[in-house]
DNA sequence: AAAGTTGCCTGCAAGC
DNA sequence: TGCTTGCAGGCAACTT
């Protein structure tokens, strides 16, 4: 359950439930997921107590004091379908932020994948769950720089400055669509939400990035930032994982203004062009040719 | 059938 | 010529 905004929304899922809490018990069900377990993974966590839930970028970050008194970060990648589902002890209905998990744990495919499970000092159980196993979990001194943060780029929010962020992307020459999905220019956004702020920006995403003007630039920093904060207010995005037959949830209903829509009519007032796809990087590009230059 | 991620690998080309 | 760097593409994980 990968970009950014939808990172963003199982941290504000989590939070309310993990925040101050000791971790009663941690049970691995499997050695690794796409790594293995680091060392003392689960003894390091036993009885440690949960002091923040952030993230950088598309990592959720728990912040644990340990039973030592040590401060350690719990790193969690969710790869492609990694996804955390909540269990409150105690009783009462769960918040509603909560349903879509609900909604994931009873179903027995994601059953079948937990890998991780654990309990909190109040009863409340959290589960990982990540079928294709492309996530991975990690465990850092919270004083030491984790190696995949050092040479990571601005985050895609309002702090974000032209300053600091067309040097970073207008250093090589290649396409703008690759360069927004490498995490040293600017961290956190995917393939979807580079696609929707090209589109926004009016920048073909075959643009050379070291081809790319100031008023281009300009231009694409409040596309990025809109992109990503209209995203994470509406609680992250339709992704293929997360359709439900029965629809109930109006929790991803976010739209695209060009992802997954090749063949459709560009949604850009006075356009008349369609949208297409093509491949670059591997990846799937989707674009209006007539609008973004 | 293609899918949101990203680290690692190979191979190729360019530049010094 | 040989070294480094940059980039493309493939692969890995697996279910829907």
């Amino acid at each position: 359950m990968p970009e950014l905004p939808e990172v963003e929304t199982v941290r504000r899922g989590l939070a309310p439930h993990m925040t101050g809490r000791i971790i009663r018990d941690l049970t691995l069900n499997r050695p690794d997921l796409r790594f293995p377990f680091p060392q003392h993974f689960k003894d390091r966590l036993t009885g440690a107590r949960i002091q923040q839930v952030s993230r950088r970028a598309k990592y959720l970050l728990i912040h644990v004091e340990d039973a030592g008194g040590d401060e350690a970060i719990w790193l969690s990648h969710l790869g492609m379908t990694g996804r955390f589902e909540i269990r409150p002890g105690g009783d009462g209905p769960a918040p509603a932020l909560d349903a879509h998990f609900y909604a994931q744990a009873q179903s027995e495919a994601v059953a079948k994948h937990v890998h991780v499970q654990m309990e909190l000092d109040d009863g409340t159980h959290i589960h990982y769950a990540d079928p294709r196993r492309f996530g991975y979990m990690d465990l850092f001194p919270a004083d030491t720089p984790y190696p995949a943060f050092v040479r990571m780029g601005p985050e895609p929010d309002a702090h974000l400055t032209f300053e600091d962020f067309y040097p970073r992307l207008t250093q090589r020459g290649l396409p703008i669509k690759s360069a927004l999905l490498n995490q040293e220019v600017i961290a956190g956004l995917g393939n979807i939400y580079v696609c929707e702020a090209l589109f926004r920006a009016g920048i073909s995403p075959r643009r050379k990035a070291n081809r790319l003007g100031p008023v281009r630039v300009a231009r694409l920093i409040p596309a990025i930032q809109d992109v990503i904060a209209e995203a994470i207010a509406a609680g992250g995005s339709t992704l293929r994982d997360f359709r439900h037959s029965d629809g109930a949830l109006g929790y991803f209903q976010h739209r695209f203004a060009v992802y997954d829509r090749a063949g459709a009519p560009c949604l850009q007032s006075d356009c008349t062009g369609i949208v297409q796809r093509i491949v670059q990087s591997g990846r799937s590009t989707f674009f209006c040719p007539h609008c973004q230059r």
